[in-house]
DNA sequence: TGCCAGGTCTGAG
DNA sequence: CTCAGACATGGC
């Protein structure tokens, strides 16, 4: 199935940016295949008459019947245009919107991105996407297409059903109790995340803030990539360093107070602009940086100790 | 080979 | 309020 998409989308930096850590580039022909809800789904771009399509497809449910949740995980809805002429007033993010013009913001699942993230804490993304592979194959549903077996997101049941001493089998490590709290929470009604959808940004934040391994950086991940509160601003150490660089400068500040101070300076698109400067972080420090723990820092690191 | 990681919590100053 | 130290583990 062909879907008309409005405005640009790019696949790479929106479904493996960072947002979400499930889609893997197929083996061939510009396919990324993920899984959603208990399907498998692919995506690709293809040019028909010079405008850019969505090619989908789907199993076992046919795409026919996944493509409102495809439109709505993919927030097909929104119009990046205002969003981007908002921003691109500001020099950094002109520059950001440049080199990453066509991520978007996904509108994921609020429970899948609430664990996702839970376990993202002090992590490198490759173990964030391992970790989270391993919770699915040890809880959730094989789906097989295209010689291809994923298995789904486990729901908050399977996810408590499961307890502490599995999740740190599987090598979660000390994420394992966050996210047996958590699931708990939400099977027992404590919190409902659906419900944080319409609250004002700050309330909703402070009942994400309520759940034990969430604190203001979580929150805000789960805020902007799976309730619609684009007020958020997730500060990390990329997004800070990012900061520190393009606009406040090399002295320390709390993180607290750079998120506030960003929120106020992005207003209504501070999540989009977080994302944006994710990305351009990372790709600055891969141009101008060896990559932490890589043989070219270590190299450099060592020539430094060489001269000392 | 150690350093670093899409953090959070706690206790101390 | 700021700041270390702990928490587990693995990628590079």
């Amino acid at each position: 199935m062909l879907l008309a998409v409005n405005g640009p989308l790019d696949l790479e930096s929106t479904l493996d940016g960072g947002q979400a850590f499930r889609w893997e580039r197929g083996p061939a022909n510009g396919w990324w295949l993920g899984p959603m809800g208990n399907n498998l789904v692919r995506l690709r771009l293809v040019d028909r008459d010079g405008s850019p399509l969505l090619e989908a497809e789907s199993a076992p449910a046919p795409i026919d019947s996944m493509e409102p949740a495809l439109r709505r995980y993919l927030a097909l809805d929104i119009d990046l245009g205002p969003v981007r002429r908002a921003l691109g007033r500001d020099a950094v993010l002109a520059q950001a919107i440049s080199a990453a013009p066509a991520l978007r913001l996904l509108r994921q699942d609020p429970w899948e991105c609430l664990a996702g993230f839970i376990l993202s804490a002090q992590c490198h993304i490759p173990r964030i996407k391992r970790n989270v592979e391993a919770l699915a194959r040890a809880a959730g549903q094989p789906v097989t297409a295209w010689g291809r077996t994923a298995y789904s997101f486990p729901g908050p049941e399977a996810v408590a059903a499961l307890g502490e001493a599995r999740l740190r089998e599987l090598g979660l490590g000390f994420r394992a109790p966050n996210l047996v709290a958590a699931a708990r929470a939400l099977v027992e009604g404590r919190v409902d995340l659906e419900a944080l959808r319409s609250r004002p940004y700050l309330e909703a934040r402070d009942v994400l803030l309520t759940l034990s391994g969430v604190g203001p950086k979580i929150a805000d991940c789960v805020l902007a990539f799976s309730l619609d509160q684009m007020e958020a601003f997730p500060v990390d150490r990329w997004v800070m360093r990012s900061l520190q660089r393009l606009y406040l400068g090399e002295g320390r500040i709390a993180a607290e107070k750079a998120a506030s101070w960003a929120r106020d300076r992005f207003g209504p698109h501070a999540a989009y602009a977080q994302q944006l400067l994710f990305h351009l972080e990372r790709a600055h420090a891969l141009e101008t940086r060896p990559i932490p723990g890589s043989r070219a820092m270590r190299a450099n690191r060592d020539a430094e100790r060489a001269i000392a």
